[in-house]
DNA sequence: GTCTATATCCAGATAGAC
DNA sequence: GTCTATCTGGATATAGAC
């Protein structure tokens, strides 16, 4: 019984998993308002009704997607930040490791692009926003005490710290957005052109 | 009676006007498929099937939008391709305009925010995919060209072209998405920091 | 030209059979 | 767990009065 247990919920998991993959996709290109439910079911191979066993709403997984989006960009920040590298180093392999995960077509690039058209809209539930407020400012704070330490010693350009964040972090997010329309033909920048602004 | 024509001619156009002034802020925060035609009537003061004496749909107000945003931003592009100026010159007020428009919240932010988000967003119009596809490449092509020029004489750095007025447009638009949810705290970054991409 | 009222449609969410 | 059928609400768009 214990067993049977386990496995359900292994099953249930998978399937939230799938619905997840499909709903990220359609959200990060669509938007939330003009995805519709059953957009996300038939993407899934399930019934429109279906979705509703493992989910109370829609805005339910477009929070869930959210949360999980920051929550992978934040530990990844933060991981970069704990690498035994120097400033620069550190920026130019987040950089390359950004660009390259964008021309990849790796889900790194839809989580990228959902927060930037979920951040840029104000039609989203309060609860995104909220997750938003509150975990949104941890990427551009880790490059900031980067590019800060890289200054104290020389190795970056001395440009306002937190202005070169924010450049970092809308670069990436616009070449996101762009790679949405442009699918196949786009081909990410030479990571140099970017880490000419900080070294 | 043609002066009476004339006159509700131009009350008609200045109506129409009112409409689009308000759709656009809206679209461009909110996104199409969110902004409801309600939305637009009450932020323009009319009833709501008043709007439908001007425009046939919503998805009219949006095309008319679009296209009008694309003709200012090419217009302004070409403008700036015939200033005699240095190519060096040319990126450096492009920037300079680009950023203090952002800042200076005018109608221009909200219109590469439109542009940023319809271009993102597969749920638009089929007519607004059109008419995108072909006058989104003009403002790529004018910077593409002074980049050129620029390399040519030695003034400006020996990046790809190409990947260069890419980086150009996307970071403009994504420091208008940034701006878009931080209103009155946005502050835009040096346009020095962007320009030591080209210089 | 402008409003109110309403027809129509469509998407989110629920209920209940299997 | 999965489906089909249905309820319900809300938004687009229209009709008709003023």
């Amino acid at each position: 019984m214990g067993r049977n247990k386990e496995l359900n919920q292994k099953i249930k998991d998978e399937r939230k998993e799938q619905i997840l993959t499909h709903a990220l996709r359609l959200f990060a290109t669509k938007g939330l308002a003009a995805t519709k439910i059953s957009d996300i079911a038939s993407a899934s191979s399930m019934s429109q009704g279906l979705i509703y066993h493992y989910y109370r709403s829609k805005e339910d997984i477009f929070v869930e997607l959210i949360s999980g989006a920051f929550e992978k960009i934040n530990a990844a920040s933060l991981e970069l930040e704990r690498l035994p590298l120097s400033p620069p180093e550190k920026i130019r392999l987040a950089l390359e490791t950004l660009l390259q995960g964008l021309t990849d077509n790796e889900d790194t690039g839809l989580y990228y692009l959902l927060i930037a058209v979920a951040t840029a809209s104000e039609a989203i539930p309060d609860e995104a926003k909220k997750v938003i407020s509150e975990k949104n400012t941890a990427p551009y704070e880790v490059v900031t005490r980067i590019i800060r330490e890289g200054q104290r010693d020389g190795s970056l350009k001395n440009f306002d710290a937190e202005a070169l964040a924010l450049v970092f972090w809308t670069s990436i997010k616009g070449l996101a957005i762009h790679k949405a329309t442009h699918r196949e033909k786009f081909k990410a920048p030479d990571p140099e052109i970017l880490l000419s602004m900080f070294m």
